[in-house]
DNA sequence: TTTCATGGTTGACATGGATCAAGCTAACGC
DNA sequence: GCGTTAGCTTGATCCATGTCAACCATGAAA
């Protein structure tokens, strides 16, 4: 029947793609430093892809925990929502990036990850990847470093949103997006946003108008050009001296 | 010399006692859930044993990593200072919990930690921690929980510090201090603030003049008995609701 | 093409917390 | 016991950001 062969032709090719050693993401993503023999003990682990759409939910608060989940495409929110309604982004995350660090510690969910354009993601079951972790040392150690480095960043949020104006968060704002994109081979200059005003302002702990009075002001002083969710950056250093002297 | 014999004896008691496995803060601790002779396991590898006294700096920013701290006794902050002199206070850590994760991802420290009082660390070095976890599968969980945990806590600063007013961040460091407490075996309701009101009002994105005004009202209220550092919770459901309705 | 809905911008005004300033308290060294 | 100092409290005033409201832009559905 050649109508099947073609069908199995086009799954095992989907299934290379989908390996970690074939995936041009590895060395931003949990592969980052493995050898091709390791690689290639990684890819059995990560049998589960997935594609989520815009407004989907990748998870919830308070499911149960089994794996984390890395982006392969596309563009994510991480939200707490509060009994009141109140909502607090906790971060956007990107192609490459770790999703669900936070379930470990409790076994279930502590946030909501919602895709924020269509997506896909490799679910890596956290217990296969402990085990295969305790196997190759580099894997263990590289995956350390991701947590931690998911630390450095929440405390790097704090100071903004603990000692930071507004103009000022949002030029950090701006410009970690912007070195996030060129580490991933996109301009550093010119980019669109995937996230609303009133998300980007639930991330920096501002009202959804002081955003959209910040991206005017930064047009007005020729830092930015913003057209909706296009934004061209026009000044690096303009955005970075906000950022040192108290105004 | 019965002098320096009972010198030795002293030297050996001490050993002892700072193992691991004779640590009363072991269930809060590193060694949480691991069998008896994994204990010992452990124990090997703790070995040095340190003395910070109030005021001091466990690490600094910028240093060189290499261990990871465990909380022996004593009460610490850890902070990041922007370069134009602000800082923001990250954390405050006690007994049994753990500091310096936030090396791994660099290879060097990315805030200060300071004893808020004479303090007591066993330092842990990280390379053969790895090592060892690679070994005990418990150690290697728990220790990724221990990790998943600070960013699930760091989650929940940035859900105060960006929705919450004053006064609800004020009543939810409380409660958090208390409940921390109470998991040490302290009074839930009594207890001295090792930290001022700057570093309490850095913490919470505040300036102390909020905090002080904060801690006054909650008095005003009934909530709490404040005298300088000592603080009394006298209705513990009125700070929790104080936090969940929008005032 | 028109309509509708969602998201963004801008203005006028209100306010929570910052800032500035004065005085108070408690602990510690002499 | 006394003076000094760091930390805390409280009052008066100010301002950055929130709130409320009107209107505009864009894209999807009819």
């Amino acid at each position: 029947m050649p109508q099947s062969r073609t069908l199995n032709q086009e799954i095992s090719l989907s299934v290379i793609k989908t390996a970690c050693s074939n995936c041009n993401l590895r060395e931003l993503c949990l592969p980052f430093g493995l050898s091709l023999e390791e690689l290639e003990r990684l890819d059995d682990l990560i049998s589960t892809r997935r594609r989520i759409k815009r407004g989907d939910h990748l998870y919830r608060a308070g499911a149960p925990f089994d794996s984390i989940y890395a982006i392969r495409s596309g563009f994510f929110k991480t939200d707490v929502l509060l009994e009141d309604g109140r909502e607090q982004v906790t971060g956007f995350q990107m192609a490459g990036e770790l999703l669900g660090l936070d379930g470990i510690s409790t076994e279930s969910h502590t946030c909501n990850a919602i895709a924020l354009e269509d997506s896909e993601i490799c679910a890596i079951p956290f217990a296969r990847l402990e085990s295969l972790s305790r196997e190759i040392h580099t894997l263990q150690h590289h995956f350390h470093k991701v947590m931690s480095r998911e630390i450095v960043r929440d405390h790097g949020v704090m100071m903004l949103l603990g000692t930071m104006r507004a103009e000022e968060r949002l030029a950090a704002f701006l410009l970690n997006l912007s070195q996030r994109f060129t580490a991933r081979g996109f301009s550093h200059a010119e980019f669109y946003l995937r996230m609303t005003r009133e998300e980007i302002g639930s991330y920096l702990g501002l009202k959804l108008e002081t955003v959209s009075r910040a991206f005017s002001r930064f047009q007005e002083e020729g830092y930015i050009a913003v057209q909706q969710k296009h934004i061209r950056i026009l000044d690096v250093n303009g955005l970075k001296a906000l950022m040192n002297h108290r105004v």
